[in-house]
DNA sequence: GTTAGCACTCCGGCCATGAGAGTGCTAACC
DNA sequence: GGTTAGCACTCTCATGGCCGGAGTGCTAAC
């Protein structure tokens, strides 16, 4: 994705990628803008802070790197930060003792779906010291396996929706006549044969057809406009859950300690249209994908950075699993956890939809 | 529940009420520590600046202020937000207007379990501008319904059970032997037949009698345990899942601005059992229960008070509705805004249940 | 018992100060 | 021409003194 850097500007001649590499990564740990002596002194560079400050000017006029003001260090700009992943940063894989310890997390937990999501939020989080997000493979549209009718009480039935794709979903319905359970199953059992293995499409038009028919019985024709809906949403929806851990992390990195953008930033995350805006347009791509600050579209999140990868096939299941954290991130870190993080849950969902 | 104070004290003459009522008042909207002559100029005492100096230090001897430094004004303390609630604040009903934008709130709402206690949660949280949380009404006991078996790839299936309550839960299940979707459907309807409506007890008693037999078929024995486990937990647990709304707000609290306190307070509540406990111990107490500061048994919530009540009947399904803010909270009004949506929930759940 | 008066205390804002960090420029150097 | 030493300049931040204000606590008078 070729994201607008603030110039065309040329590439970089090694030793200016070299300092804008030693920047970053100061930056990273140190979150105080970094001044030319520091770098000499902790980098190893081959030439005085004079030098180096020369091409710190450059830098910035390239767009690269700011200023807080006069006499002040610099720090990387969404623009730097973008061209270090690109083209300088180290192709970090994960060290193969993290890599063992999640796959030992992964193998603790129950065989069971939900788990899974929660579990690699927390991963992420953990091991990148920011928010770990994580959102439940979602297969692109479903079909109805079975219904099931229970009655709770004499006015009121849950309705539970199984899915063919192993999903299921409850809500509550009312009864109005007072339907006792042996009733309810009946029509459970004519909906079943009717609807079985049906998409939301299909008990549509079924549907339509039955308002044509006056005396079809008011209830399963109720259930039915339930069920029909309870499908279609699920169909519409990209992102069904969003499982998140570790917001407190970032809530304690210095940049964050009391401010009020982290709460629209949250605040955005409880809405799971956005992500599910952000899966749409990752499902493309292959790799892991980068937002960094004002790159994100929505204006809560200009001030954070979004590492995500999708996992899945595109044509079936997909869900995403990804890191957010300040900008000032460790980017290699961040993306080769979540690389190595989406191909286990790859695996998994592999294993679930052969 | 009678709480201990810092020392028995006789009951408070009706001037010295007034006084510590002013106070905390002036103080729960203000957040400053309260000077005599600021109260006596807002709140009409009819008394000098300096008869309410001597009054305050009697209630400070008493251990219901306390003062930040000399020549600061008086802040309540825990004990004192204590006597405030059981014999000086005003009985607070939520006003008409509220009731009718909280009912109306619910009445919008789809007929859909979990979708309650987000609104429940989101519902205290707006009202009461602090941390408003629910859980939903979880029954003491469940019996099986009814299981199904979905195959989702030739080495996993999904296992749902329906639970007799409404209640439904699901897991992934592996195959080894690559059973079709047929067997699967075998082995759901045995299963069906000798499980259904049974306790996890019943169901438990029934693996230990199938041990003997050691020609059981060994995936029908290991759906069985399965669903025992999955049942057995269900009853374990006294709640079932924590919803919570607007812990942004209390973040935003003048307290609370930056602290490492309030990360501990989310920790701590993102752990069922700690709601769990309380719920065990509120279950007894009729009315809404309030524990303020230190009168919470974790040291985590010592810096904030929880205002909570339970709904539901406590010999079937009980949930918990409450409020989570600063010490320093609007008591009669958090108050009012739980005991009318607790009030809200025990309707709910009486229709479902009744 | 209440109140006016007053000394005293402590906080918080304000200002000046100085150290420190870091830049940007210039002139010398290789 | 690129690199470097040197230096003036700028800006921040911590420090300390100062002062005003808020509020108390005490005493003596009502």
């Amino acid at each position: 994705m070729a994201r607008r850097t603030e110039r065309p500007a040329g590439p970089l001649d090694p030793r200016s990628q070299q300092i804008l590499r030693a920047i970053i990564e100061e930056y990273v740990v140190t979150a105080e803008p970094v001044g030319s002596q520091t770098l000499v002194d902790r980098y190893g560079l081959a030439v005085s802070s004079a030098t180096v400050r020369n091409v710190m000017s450059e830098l910035e006029e390239a767009g690269y790197l700011s200023h807080p003001h006069t006499s002040a260090g610099r720090v990387p700009t969404d623009a730097g930060y973008r061209l270090y992943i690109e083209s300088i940063a180290p192709r970090m894989s994960l060290a193969p003792v993290e890599r063992l310890m999640i796959r030992h997390q992964f193998g603790q937990v129950e065989f069971a779906s939900e788990q899974w999501f929660r579990l690699a939020a927390a991963t992420i989080a953990g091991t990148t010291h920011a928010a770990g997000l994580a959102t439940p493979a979602k297969p692109r549209s479903c079909r109805l396996r079975h219904i099931d009718l229970v009655a709770t009480s004499t006015h009121t039935a849950s309705l539970v929706v199984v899915l063919a794709e192993g999903g299921v979903k409850q809500e509550l319905i009312a009864l109005e006549e007072g339907y006792d359970q042996a009733e309810l199953d009946d029509v459970a059992r004519l909906l079943n044969e009717e609807l079985a293995d049906k998409s939301a499409r299909e008990i549509g038009n079924r549907l339509t057809a039955l308002a044509l028919e006056p005396d079809a019985p008011s209830f399963a024709v109720r259930v039915t406009q339930r069920v029909e809906k309870m499908m279609r949403e699920f169909d519409a929806a990209t992102v069904e859950d969003v499982f998140s851990d570790g917001l407190l992390n970032v809530m304690s990195e210095p940049e964050f300690t009391q401010s009020e953008k982290l709460r629209r930033v949250f605040a955005a995350l409880q809405n799971r249209d956005y992500l599910g805006s952000l899966v749409a347009r990752l499902a493309t791509a292959g790799d892991v994908q980068v937002l960094i600050g004002a790159e994100n579209e929505s204006a809560e999140m200009h001030d954070v950075s979004l590492v995500l990868a999708t996992y899945g096939q595109p044509g079936r299941a997909l869900g995403v699993v990804g890191v957010l954290g300040p900008t000032r991130m460790a980017y290699p870190h961040a993306i080769g956890t979540v690389r190595f993080v989406s191909g286990l849950m790859n695996e998994l969902v592999e294993q679930m939809y052969r």
